[in-house]
DNA sequence: ATGCATGAGGC
DNA sequence: CCTCATGCATA
């Protein structure tokens, strides 16, 4: 029956599960700080933020380009943000160095866009997300295998005699031939430019991007870390504390481009940090906040899924009548239906195309199945 | 590694 | 209500 009874905030009693163990990373526990926090905007504003127009690039649709329809030269900021938002009522407090943050020059913000661009692509009709994401598949790395379980914590990580990484860069082939920079073309400002001279700032091309989690990703297990860890060290070092959820999306590129452009230079502080302190002890202090009442996961049925993907492929964004509905039929309460909703929305939005390698011609089908979605 | 959830900004 | 950045809780 999966959420029938949904006990609202009732009380989380799952006292078992507070670190885990699995595949060898803890969950940590992350927990915001309350001092610093400056509120700085990193240029939020996509212009137009709404792309009203669902752009599929699986799903067959005549839109343009999936993601990158732009990445020309948008100088990413990279400012401590972090605003203090929601509470926050443990005491503790871990020792965090002061963040002196003296790097990175006023740089001008642009809006890049990575999500919000098909609206006026009109003749661009070429395989987006196809070619990148087979060329994304085929340069895939030969030793990108470590998955989970693959590394255990147990007792490996010692930052004193471990061996730096020897220069993951050998990795020069994930030529994305997709990687388009020409986004529209009306927009004039770029001709031929693609400044990508070093990886380090300025805005990285989604090709950067992907060298970087991977190299990030070595790196951080053969220092022996744990995704977690990394995530508290950012908070110890830099003021942005991330869990290990996050870091993980980053190293699967799974955030959207503008998230990933935001995290890379603090990740890549960590890197030189780590790797250069060879046995200092990050402090690894983990301090189990936990005091929200959340809201109980809701599992939905596998079955259940099935119609919401159908729903989803014939209308990504129902009314509010439409979800309504829909939650009726399934038994869901709406909140839910529109959450999920909304999840499923940011996934298709993220980088890393659903693992589409299709080596089929794309240009065979001429007919879209339709886009009409009202149904009542 | 991921699914569902929370919240801050925006229209 | 949506998008977007994030993360707790899970499988």
């Amino acid at each position: 029956m999966a959420t029938a009874a949904s006990n609202p905030y009732g009380l989380l009693g799952a006292g078992a599960l507070a670190h885990a163990e699995g595949a060898g990373m803890q969950q940590g526990s992350p927990f915001r700080s309350p001092q610093k926090l400056l509120q700085s905007e990193y240029l939020q504003g996509v212009p137009g933020n709404g792309h009203p127009l669902g752009h599929h690039w699986v799903t067959s649709l005549s839109d343009g380009a999936p993601w990158p329809a732009a990445l020309a030269g948008g100088p990413l900021e990279q400012p401590d943000v972090k605003p203090g938002r929601e509470d926050l009522q443990l005491g503790a407090i871990i020792h965090h160095r002061s963040p002196h943050v003296s790097h990175h020059s006023p740089h001008a913000n642009h809006p890049s866009a990575w999500g919000a661009s098909p609206a006026h692509s009109a003749p661009l009709a070429a395989p987006p997300a196809a070619a990148a994401a087979a060329a994304a598949a085929a340069a895939g790395q030969p030793l990108g295998v470590y998955s989970q379980g693959g590394f255990a914590v147990g007792g490996m990580l010692e930052h004193g005699g471990l061996t730096p990484p020897p220069a993951a860069s050998a990795a020069g082939q994930g030529l994305h031939p997709g990687l388009r920079g020409d986004g529209g073309g009306e927009h004039g400002e770029l001709g031929g430019h693609h400044c990508q001279d070093h990886s380090d700032e300025e805005t990285p091309t989604s090709d950067e991007l992907e060298q970087f989690a991977k190299q990030f990703k070595q790196r951080r297990i053969k220092l022996g870390f744990t995704q977690a860890d990394v995530g508290l060290a950012l908070g110890t070092l830099y003021g942005n504390v991330f869990s290990q959820t996050t870091i993980c999306r980053f190293e699967a590129l799974q955030l959207s481009f503008k998230n990933m452009c935001k995290l890379k230079p603090l990740l890549n502080k960590w890197l030189e940090e780590a790797d250069s302190s060879t046995g200092s002890p990050t402090s690894i202090d983990k301090i189990a906040a936990q005091g929200r009442k959340r809201k109980k996961r809701t599992s939905i049925e596998v079955s259940v899924k099935g119609v919401l993907e159908t729903h989803f492929l014939k209308c990504p964004k129902p009314a509010a009548q439409e979800i309504s509905s829909l939650a009726d039929s399934l038994q869901l309460e709406k909140e839910v239906v529109r959450v999920w909703f909304c999840n499923r929305r940011q996934k298709e939005k993220r980088m890393t195309p659903p693992g589409e390698q299709p080596p089929h011609d794309v240009y065979s089908h001429g007919v879209k199945t339709d886009t009409g979605c009202h149904e009542l």
